[in-house]
DNA sequence: CTTATTCCCTGATTGC
DNA sequence: TGCAATCAGGGAATAA
């Protein structure tokens, strides 16, 4: 599942082979009728044909593809989306939704086994981005703000972590990882987090991010980069569906519960309310 | 404003 | 073994 690491790889493969770049035809599925969003696919294709790529950004869990003239093309990934760049055409794959030629004769290539990815076309940005919280790798990712924020939310740290108003980027793998290393409880009442330990979550957030965008992402299913490679942080995680094994630390097996309608993985040594 | 629940989607897993 | 029910989860929509 792409979260804030997956989609960075993503973004830095993608930008020096389509900066540059003139998108000469476009295609989506008509089996994946909501991955355009706001107008229907044919306009969706109509409007990016003669675009030319200027820079490949990112917010959150967003990838932001911006076109000479101020439109910016946005892709999320959701759950399954994978977006590669084919040097001549698109992989062999039934799950093939969209493909995008270049003026060099390359591809830009989606595929998505659940249909969950979207794609606009906006000279807005904010429109659909404008909700989120701070970027956690940017200085605006402010402590006392963060504290300030989980203050505010009687919801399990866990899920208030998961909400992208309050930070953009982090999901389901990351969460438990980052409470993991703060050593705290994934169903504490975020409004009870202390000042000191909302600032080991906040350091926790950071290096957890760090090392993943380091490890080129995590590949537990579905995710692979621009080049259609898997990442090596999935090799590393410390709690992340290891569920009854023994954490890497204290030994003591490692517990799944539901927190916010999601998965959720701890030590229950380790990580105290 | 908040939180909890449902939905989208399909392959993998679980249960009888 | 076989088939149906459940699970996985990002985020939008909806209910409360």
């Amino acid at each position: 599942m792409p979260e804030l690491p997956e989609v960075e790889t993503i973004r830095r493969d993608l930008l020096p082979v389509v900066r540059g770049r003139t998108v000469r035809s476009a295609w989506i599925s008509p089996d994946a009728p909501r991955l355009a969003q706001l107008v229907p696919a044919e306009a969706f294709c109509r409007g990016l044909v003669g675009q030319r790529i200027e820079d490949v950004g990112r917010r959150g869990k967003y990838l932001l593809i911006h076109l000479e003239g101020g439109l910016t093309w946005i892709v999320h990934l959701r759950m399954t989306g994978r977006l590669q760049h084919g040097r001549d055409g698109c992989p062999d794959d039934p799950y093939l939704r969209a493909k995008f030629g270049l003026d060099d004769g390359s591809w830009l290539c989606f595929m998505d086994l659940r249909k969950f990815g979207t794609m606009w076309l906006v000279d807005d940005v904010d429109l659909v981005t404008g909700k989120l919280g701070p970027e956690p790798l940017d200085d605006a990712f402010d402590v006392g703000a963060f504290h300030g924020a989980l203050k505010r939310r009687s919801a399990a740290i866990k899920a208030v972590l998961l909400d992208q108003a309050v930070l953009a980027g982090v999901g389901n793998i990351y969460a438990d990882e980052s409470l993991f290393r703060a050593g705290i409880d994934p169903r504490k009442a975020a409004q009870r987090i202390s000042r000191p330990a909302a600032g080991r979550l906040h350091e926790a957030v950071v290096e957890v991010l760090l090392e993943a965008v380091g490890d080129r992402g995590s590949s537990f299913s579905d995710y692979v980069d621009a080049q259609g490679k898997a990442g090596y942080h999935h090799l590393k995680v410390r709690v992340f569906r290891r569920t009854d094994e023994p954490c890497f630390v204290c030994g003591t097996a490692v517990r799944r519960v539901k927190v916010g309608g999601r998965g959720t993985h701890f030590c229950p040594k380790c990580q105290r309310r």
